[in-house]
DNA sequence: AGGCTATTTGACGGT
DNA sequence: CAAATAGCCT
């Protein structure tokens, strides 16, 4: 986000001065919410004296922290930027889990589980055979239990049906088999840490500790994390919140935007401020988006402006299919920069769902034009990534059983389905673990010499690891073990294509660069700790930003973001707004979805449809989005041939959406 | 035990 | 159409 001018406006300097108590930022696409964050701070530390290990800046994602950690330093000096907290929800989470993890009921080393984790575990509690589907649905639920901060052991306030009340049984089971395995998933840092500040000494200590919070993308925050806050921030309210209703863009993971009422409610002090001015975008294309929003309803009213100038019309382009549209995109990105209307990296194309990225990315390599794809199969997905990550959590904590299972025979070392079924009863009977039991020679007693010596060796092999991950160099360890399990050869001979096994050996390499890196960060600490902050990392990416490159993402991924020149891909019904979500009654949320990809664009704006698309191999026909009715016709510019038709469509739309207003409001 | 093929299933978004 | 899975075969 740049911000031309170097003063800032009077909206936003009142925001960084304002520390008379509570106060939300109302910040409209564009109007350099994250540098009044930056000021604030600086502001904080160097005008009132507050040091800057007493603040805290709470973001989402570890690219907005890192960003915004980059951009103090810039403005602090390094050191001074050092000392101040900037991080995600879920690394504080984290932190504050660790700190407490014996009050919590935790020991050492706990593993924080992914999502596939915690589904295998869901599973493995439900009965055999239970459908795939099932499986996603009760985790699925589970975690929006989490979310709403309720626990298993509250009442049963969360069960609305048989099916959830099914559920909500298995909710305790859940939670006492990750206690057992000394896991977490993703939901827990941030209930677990609800829970530790339930304990008035360690809220007390932690209010202590963090004398002013300033929170990012306030709007996206769940009751969980609502909750977290307000712990924090203590009765007097020692926070700054800064959000926008109009990007919340998060329901379907708890996100609540009415946190952003609740907290004139919950603080009667609050003081509100709305930045207006928007910075990025010209004027043609705010219009359009303000137009859009302006069919959803809002408690606080906002009016963007922009002093740029009007700016292009926005394109629509119709097209045959979705290859026909990725088509059309690269032709005017060539185009566009071959006019001298940008460089590569000015450009960004932005889609609803990441399976659109597979034709769009054709299409450009066709073209020759340099892409950069964010998004996708997350780093940690990668079996070769999962297979490493396990070892080392196994290394780091013993009753981590999922790790184990997916280890123990991988590479292949002859611990087959009945070796493994074997362990599981001797540990069953004992009550240990899956790796205590195998470490055992009563239990490994029983089994075939060959299974029960290379099974012994496995778990020398990982008790060494863990102890010199402790002890000594952890990446030697690391790199000792990688070495040891002859994973290479592991892949060479699994993988097939020799390009797909250059790119695993390369993550794999990445992955112990990665950990390399958060060891030079932090000398003293061992693999424990390197493995927690591990897991909270999103992509191994180096997240350089790719410069020069044309950028591809959906439009969950672009908040935050600003391009010269956007293009909006498959601005269709059932896309967007998507199906699944009309039918969970989303609709406003889809048109802030698509709210917030038009204000991403800067001068240039091309939204496209396909009048049909494969879908699972199948040509499915689509219609325009709503959406496009919706955007006044003056700033639109439809291209393609069958212009008058679609004017035609448009019309028609608008007379059926007048006819329904008339009969819902009789008249 | 592990590999192969036939069949089914699926893709909205991500810390 | 591609990936995951089940069931069969060696």
């Amino acid at each position: 986000m740049s911000t031309p001018s170097i003063q800032l406006n009077d909206q936003q300097h009142a925001a960084v001065t304002y520390t008379g108590g509570p106060l939300l930022v109302l910040a409209g696409a564009g109007s350099g919410k994250t540098r009044v964050i930056i000021e604030k701070v600086v502001y904080l530390v160097e005008q009132r004296g507050l040091p800057g290990a007493k603040v805290a800046a709470i973001t989402f994602t570890n690219k907005a922290a890192k960003e915004m950690k980059e951009r103090l330093a810039g403005r602090l000096g390094i050191e001074k930027a050092n000392g101040v907290t900037v991080s995600t929800f879920h690394s504080l989470g984290w932190q504050i889990l660790r700190a407490h993890h014996e009050l919590l009921g935790y020991r050492p080393g706990i593993s924080i589980l992914d999502e596939s984790d915690s589904q295998t575990v869901v599973r493995d509690l439900l009965p055999e055979g239970t459908a795939p589907e099932m499986v996603r649905l009760a985790r699925a639920q589970l975690s929006r239990w989490k979310n709403h901060a309720l626990s298993s052991g509250d009442e049963g306030v969360g069960a609305q049906s048989a099916g959830e009340e099914a559920i909500w049984r298995l909710y305790s089971r859940y939670e006492e088999h990750l206690k057992n395995l000394n896991a977490v998933d993703f939901d827990d840092l941030i209930l677990q840490s609800l829970r530790a500040l339930q304990d008035e000494n360690v809220r007390l200590q932690w209010q202590q500790r963090i004398r002013y919070l300033l929170v990012d993308e306030y709007q996206d925050t769940n009751e969980a994390q609502y909750r977290l806050l307000r712990l924090l921030a203590g009765e007097d309210g020692r926070l700054t919140a800064v959000g926008d209703d109009d990007q919340s863009i998060y329901g379907w993971r708890g996100a609540q935007p009415e946190n952003l009422q609740r907290l004139a409610d919950d603080y009667p002090s609050l003081e509100v401020i709305k930045l207006e001015q928007n910075y990025r975008s010209c004027g043609t294309v705010l219009h359009a988006a303000n137009a859009l929003i302006a069919n959803n309803p809002h408690a606080v009213e906002k009016r963007l402006w922009s002093a740029l100038g009007d700016g292009d019309a926005i394109r629509v382009v119709p097209c045959g299919d979705e290859k026909q549209e990725a088509a059309m995109i690269a032709a005017e990105i060539l185009h566009k920069r071959h006019t001298g209307r940008g460089n590569w990296g000015d450009f960004a194309v932005l889609y609803r769902g990441n399976h659109q990225s597979r034709v769009l990315e054709q299409a450009l390599r066709e073209q020759r034009i340099p892409y950069h794809l964010s998004g996708g199969t997350s780093f940690f997905e990668r079996t070769e990534i999962k297979d490493l990550m396990c070892y080392l959590r196994l290394a780091v904590n013993p009753s981590d059983n999922t790790a184990f299972l997916r280890v123990v025979n991988t590479p292949r070392r002859d611990i087959g389905v009945a070796s493994r079924g074997h362990v599981a009863q001797y540990a069953g009977t004992h009550r240990i673990s899956l790796f205590e039991a195998a470490t055992r020679g009563a239990c490994r007693a029983s089994l075939p010499a060959r299974s029960a010596q290379s099974l012994a060796r496995f778990c020398d092999l990982v008790i060494a690891t863990g102890d010199r991950g402790q002890r000594a160099d952890p990446i030697e360890a690391v790199r000792d073990l990688f070495d040891e399990i002859e994973y290479e050869s592991w892949l060479r001979e699994q993988t097939e294509k020799p390009v797909q096994l250059e790119r695993r050996l390369e993550n794999v390499r990445e992955l112990v660069a990665w950990l390399q890196r958060l060891h030079e960060e932090t000398p003293g600490q061992g693999l424990t700790d390197l493995m927690g902050r591990l897991s909270l990392l999103t992509s191994l990416d180096k997240d350089k930003e790719p410069e020069g490159q044309v950028r591809l993402m959906t439009l969950h991924g672009s908040k935050g973001l600003e391009f010269p020149h956007v293009f909006l891909a498959g601005v269709e019904e059932d896309l967007l707004p998507h199906r699944n979500s009309l039918e969970e009654g989303a609709e406003q949320e889809e048109r802030r979805l698509m709210y917030v990809g038009i204000t991403r664009a800067q001068y240039s704006l091309t939204l496209s449809f396909a009048r049909q698309r494969r879908r699972f191999g199948e040509h499915v026909r689509c219609e325009p989005s709503r959406f496009l009715d919706e955007l006044p016709a003056e700033l639109l510019e439809w291209k393609g041939e069958d212009e008058e038709k679609d004017h035609a469509r448009t019309r028609e739309r608008a007379a059926v959406h007048l006819e329904r207003l008339k009969t819902l409001f009789g008249e």
